[in-house]
DNA sequence: TGCTGTGAAACCGTTCACAGCT
DNA sequence: AGCTGTGAACGGTTTCACAGCA
């Protein structure tokens, strides 16, 4: 099993699916199964085998020729390469709907991550705790925090006008990763990954196919 | 301004660029621009002007060579190709904190689609109305409001093991498209358009790309 | 002149098919 | 024999650069 420095650049198609097939060989190792080939892999859960072993091959060989991959070993391996071998603390701004959420949510308190707080601009929210007990503080107070309780990953739930600030806030608290999920695009900053999630898009992205759906059923398209 | 049918297939990201063109064109239409060119649109936006030609070219041609595109007229012409142009009744199931929050959002209930309904399998929250009085209803009663109640859009914010169950509920109540939150994938239904968004990707996303940045700053790598 | 719309070129990701190892 | 790992072929998307029109 020889491991590889990573490229320099992975695609974000091969990142989306490393995340699906570790997903997959959570499960696989929950039932026990010790050994998979990509090609079983890949008809139990709907992934092309090839595919599989050319995203694999960007980090190293972790297969047995004429065998398969070593269940439990590929998962470690796996969360190795995604940086999921360890915990990362999360903060989470905006303590809306939305936000709180996300905050007492399992998946982002999953392997891997840990919402460690909520802030909120709103003082009457201060103070108070989230349903499972994440603390809610005054973003006003988040750089201070900084000091106390490195956190990694910020997670903004803040409405769009305040994206931009919040996120230099986050920058300058030492966040190195930022998750917006407001509905306006977060430019990249230096030295700051930067992932916009905006849920709209994909609600349109659904109404867009119905709409070719619907084109397609016309009598004159039809 | 001619009219092009849709092409055969259209292509994700140019879904996603012509939600981000769509939102950007609101802004400038809140702001009184009547007329902007390709460039100045990729320029003010962080788009490319080349692609937004290319994108809107499949479905027509939308601008004045010379001058640029009229953006209230651009903007219409883009929320009907992309369905926007009618509202579509969106029903949410799994009342949990996320279900609630995205129920609620302004994001769910904006220009083309209306959360007209909560649905849960636990009896305790039926009756009840959300924040925002979205009603909470019996998930087993789903199929009788279907005559009652057309629902185009099936948000799923239930268990990862309940989702292949409720996507079969949703299809036999008339749903034609799911946006499923949970983190399993479904697997496409005939007939239904599904949309897997699994919130965890994007955290892992994160993680992926701090810990290749991590192994960029190591003492060997570096 | 200025900008769109679009062929052509460059680029990137996927799929194929097989050499090579177990 | 079986399956991985991988060059090579393929297909699709992005970028370039300009013809054509206002």
């Amino acid at each position: 099993m020889i491991e590889k420095d990573p490229p320099e650049s992975v695609s974000e198609a091969t990142t989306h699916r490393l995340s699906l097939l570790l997903r997959s060989l959570r499960v696989l190792d929950g039932e026990k199964v010790g050994t998979i080939s990509s090609q079983q892999l890949a008809e139990r859960f709907g992934l092309n085998s090839a595919q599989i072993r050319k995203d694999l091959a960007q980090f190293g060989e972790f297969g047995v020729r004429g065998v398969g991959y070593h269940v439990p070993e590929l998962k470690a391996r796996l969360k190795s390469v995604m940086g999921l071998d360890r915990v990362r603390n999360v903060w989470v701004v905006g303590a809306g709907n939305l936000g709180q959420a996300l905050a007492d949510s399992k998946n982002f308190n999953s392997e891997g991550f840990r919402v460690v707080a909520l802030f909120d601009s709103d003082r009457r929210k201060v103070g108070a705790r989230s349903r499972t007990g994440v603390p809610l503080r005054d973003v006003a107070t988040l750089k201070e925090w900084a000091a106390k309780e490195k956190a990694e990953i910020g997670v903004l739930a803040v409405p769009a006008d305040a994206v931009a600030s919040v996120a230099l806030l986050l920058r300058d608290a030492g966040v190195r990763a930022i998750l917006n999920f407001a509905p306006i695009t977060l430019a990249p900053l230096p030295d700051v990954v930067v992932k916009n999630v905006d849920l709209t898009l994909f609600l349109e992205n659904l109404s867009f196919q119905l709409a070719k759906s619907d084109a397609g059923t016309r009598p004159k398209g039809g």
